[in-house]
DNA sequence: CTTAATGTTCCCCA
DNA sequence: TTGGGGAACATTAA
């Protein structure tokens, strides 16, 4: 469920009621999702500030520092009652969070400091940046963008409309883009990653944010999983490919290798 | 029953 | 060394 625009969705929505608040209680509730024992003791330390890297939703402590990485159908939200998926319950002076994870592929760590940034953020990309990135890369832009050390924040969704935006083949090869083409992908990241947090993010099974409610960049999806319909730009249609294990979406006229 | 799903990681091979 | 493929993880829905 969550890359970029939903991590920085419930991080906003979450933002507001947990700054400044105190921890009462933390209840872990999944060994999956929580490794490694004892459970750290949590009571008695203050949310700070609540951010995210890349896919990261990161809560700052006046001490440490709680990285919640959702996985694929993990879930923050607002308020306490633990559900069959509830994997974790932070109980504060006012109110509470509890993580849900169906799958639980999602992780909750506790850390001494904010996340390390292995590559740059998606969203802190400066112009001409990526250029340089790209500059003897073997592989396919697609893997590329999923592969978060070299940029945070993007799945696949994101991924597949980037690079329609950008009208470039998910399996053209990054190293041969010229520095035109690499801007328009620049271009089409911050587009794209913007214009889809406004929208509070694409909820296309699980994903709401802290509040319980859906986002709307669905409606707004040009290729993923659009296999067989027009293509907005074209009318073609569509196509559906594997790359990298996932399932790709394309305009086979719009995105040529 | 089979396939696919917003993600990451680890092993294997080219 | 780089990178891609495949499997694994766990669960639900079509």
């Amino acid at each position: 469920m969550p890359e970029l625009p939903e991590a920085e969705t419930i991080a906003r929505t979450l933002a507001p009621h947990l700054e400044g608040r105190c921890i009462v209680a933390a209840l872990f509730l999944s060994e999956r999702v929580y490794r490694g024992n004892p459970a750290p003791e949590l009571a008695g330390r203050t949310i700070v500030r609540v951010g995210r890297h890349g896919k990261t939703v990161v809560c700052e402590l006046d001490r440490g520092c709680l990285a919640f990485h959702l996985g694929m159908t993990g879930q923050l939200l607002l308020g306490g009652g633990a559900g069959p998926h509830t994997r974790a319950i932070l109980s504060l002076d006012d109110g509470a969070v509890r993580f849900d994870d169906v799958r639980q592929f999602g992780r909750l760590r506790l850390l001494d400091a904010p996340p390390a940034r292995v590559g740059p953020d998606a969203l802190a990309l400066v112009p001409g940046q990526l250029a340089g990135m790209l500059h003897g890369r073997r592989g396919a832009l697609k893997p590329l963008l999923l592969n978060q050390e070299f940029v945070r924040g993007i799945g696949n969704i994101y991924a597949d409309e980037i690079l329609f935006r950008a009208r470039l083949h998910p399996r053209a090869v990054a190293a041969r883009l010229g520095a035109a083409r690499a801007e328009q992908m620049e271009r089409a990241i911050h587009e794209v990653l913007t214009e889809a947090i406004a929208a509070g993010g694409s909820s296309v099974s699980d994903y709401v944010d802290a509040e319980g409610r859906r986002g709307s960049f669905q409606l707004l999806h040009r290729v993923y999983r659009k296999t067989g319909q027009p293509c907005p730009s074209c009318g073609a249609a569509i196509r559906r490919i594997v790359v990298a294990q996932r399932g790709t979406h394309y305009c086979p006229r719009c995105q040529r290798v």
